[in-house]
DNA sequence: TTGTACGCGTTATCAA
DNA sequence: TTGATAACGCGTACAA
């Protein structure tokens, strides 16, 4: 096992454990002669210094701690990448942890990484869906505990950290500008939880573009996924089967749009034509399909840096204005012309 | 800020620090008494340990370190996701790292979890490109230092660590079967990068298959990619290039398909009759692909479980045997009859 | 069953 | 500039 300490390279310095020490962590207050012995022995013993009673002492620990709400999401995963490689340059290790869409998962990551002492956190905040998207008492107590905190992609409307969220309201404007002028009128919604502030900010903006553009909208027009593959084959049918026959559908992300496609493939249905479709999220699999999936995206490298900036700053004491990133969109061949008469009405097989 | 530590608990509770730590670690030697009023003097103030002092003197973390080779690659967070499942059941947290396929930030990872302590480590290792994948001095030296490891997926050739990987042969000789039975008999294949021993395992496990099946195969049928989408990109030119006009190719792994597939798609080309594909990884944007991609693919749930266990059983100090999983091909309508004339000889707009 | 005292590896303080 | 010493928060041998 491993033992060599600041102590054996000390020894092996013929210096005091406090000169080894203060050679290894940089003071200037040590002799060149001390500082080449020290160095020399450290290498030569490979010495690792223990961060933990390093920080232990000195409550520095150059590592932040990451929460994502969904490893297998590749908009969080491309997220997770730009928060990595902005803290990597600003000389923090970045531990990562997967809440995987869940308050009970997200707590105990969030607990353990407050006992080990990380210099701050970026999290994707879950809510409790039985609570309006609330924080829980766990979340709520780390925040208490004072650590360097910013929330990122979401938030939470009983928390106040600083905060690097998308706006999409203007996306999702030129979007139906771009559907009605291809003729649609009926536009459905397959949403997100309500534990995810994304969810009700989509939903919400959704609303107001309608609006906006001169259209009208209805709950029957809305579908509640939670951002899984699963529910988006369900809103697939559900959008199939909807009595007010939509023309066109807007997915509030990639992960349910993947599961909608997959369903409206397996019927034969040709997207552009049959009606139309437009996804959150740019992934792959919605550039490639075919025809490719208009969108509405975010710049995740900028999400990320924004969000490292942001937790630098409130690591500095610096007050923090929240951020709001624009959507952008970008129209592709899956939205088409409104269909005379719907698909819906056909003699579709149905579920 | 925080600061609540068994002292605080011990003095609210009206006893000694050591009985404090006696009741809330669980030690037999406590009165009922005691144990009531440390309990809920803990709770009262919301007592947490600080795990770094705990495991200064312990050793114990009750965490284990993953480094994945790349977030972005829906492989590896597949992978994550069952370790982390897996780890969660064990009681263990895991952090995650992400090499991002480079050597200098796994090594970067790698000492910083070392100094931080950990119960163990699980890694898809990277090898040095330029010394026939062998490892890191870092990494040779988190080896030596006695940790608990297992590697996942991927190996050195000059170090040994228990290990969970892929086998690959067997499905590959079913995929050239099945192509070989559509008439095709020039294949191509577009592998990974030297550093990562799973590209020299497909590799080497294509010539063989190729072999077993009565094929021949040629260096001109082979192109270096690096595992990442561009280079799957360079990938499909490439081969529409190739002057032994190969009728189909295997790619080595996802987000190289896919940058392949975006290539061709571009051009106007239709896989299954123009010529036919199988890759390897089994990922949304394959399978919503038209036409689907026939995949060889591995069971990352169970190959994360297996990580796991492996892990777990070097932690009890057992001898673990290397675990091989048998890789699965799925034929898909990618693969089709092998064109008479192939699309490399007609018109087709080159680079 | 409980408390005292010490040590884990490191850094800050203070005196030299 | 250096070294001895104390302290970070916790667990545990030892004594009571």
């Amino acid at each position: 096992m491993n033992a060599v300490t600041i102590k054996d390279v000390a020894l092996a310095a013929g210096v005091s454990p406090a000169t080894a020490s203060r050679v290894l962590s940089g003071n200037p207050a040590t002799s060149p002669a001390a500082r080449t012995r020290v160095e020399a022995a450290a290498r030569e013993l490979h010495f690792l210094p223990n961060a933990q009673a390093r920080s232990l002492r000195s409550t520095k620990t150059d590592s932040i701690a990451l929460l994502i709400s969904d490893v297998r999401n590749p908009y969080f995963s491309d997220l997770a990448h730009a928060v990595e490689q902005h803290a990597r340059a600003a000389g923090l290790m970045t531990f990562m942890g997967n809440a995987n869409e869940s308050t009970e998962q997200q707590d105990e990551f969030l607990a353990t990484v407050l006992s080990r002492r990380v210099d701050g956190m970026i999290v994707v905040p879950q809510g409790l869906s039985e609570q309006d998207g609330n924080a829980t008492e766990m979340l709520r107590r780390v925040v208490d505990s004072g650590i360097p905190m910013v929330f990122v992609d979401r938030t939470l409307a009983d928390i106040q950290v600083p905060r690097v969220i998308a706006r999409s309201r203007e996306a999702l404007e030129e979007a139906i500008a771009e559907l009605k002028s291809h003729g649609h009128e009926r536009i459905a919604f397959i949403g997100g939880p309500k534990h995810a502030s994304t969810a009700m900010e989509r939903h919400q903006a959704f609303d107001a573009a309608i609006a906006a553009n001169g259209l009208v909208t209805a709950p029957e027009l809305h579908f509640a996924g939670d951002f899984r593959f699963a529910s988006g084959a369900q809103g697939a049918r559900w959008f199939l089967e909807n009595p007010l026959a939509p023309t066109a559908v807007i997915i509030a992300d990639a992960p349910m749009a993947i599961g909608a496609l997959s369903v409206w493939r397996e019927r034969g249905l040709n997207i552009g034509t049959d009606f139309s479709v437009v996804s959150f999220d740019e992934v792959d699999a919605l550039l490639l399909h075919n025809p490719p999936i208009a969108t509405i995206s975010h710049d995740l490298e900028l999400m990320g840096r924004a969000a490292v900036q942001a937790l630098l700053a409130v690591m500095k004491n610096e007050s923090v204005a929240p951020v709001e990133l624009l959507s952008t969109f970008t129209p592709r061949p899956s939205v088409g012309p409104a269909p005379d008469k719907d698909v819906h009405s056909e003699g579709m097989p149905r579920a």
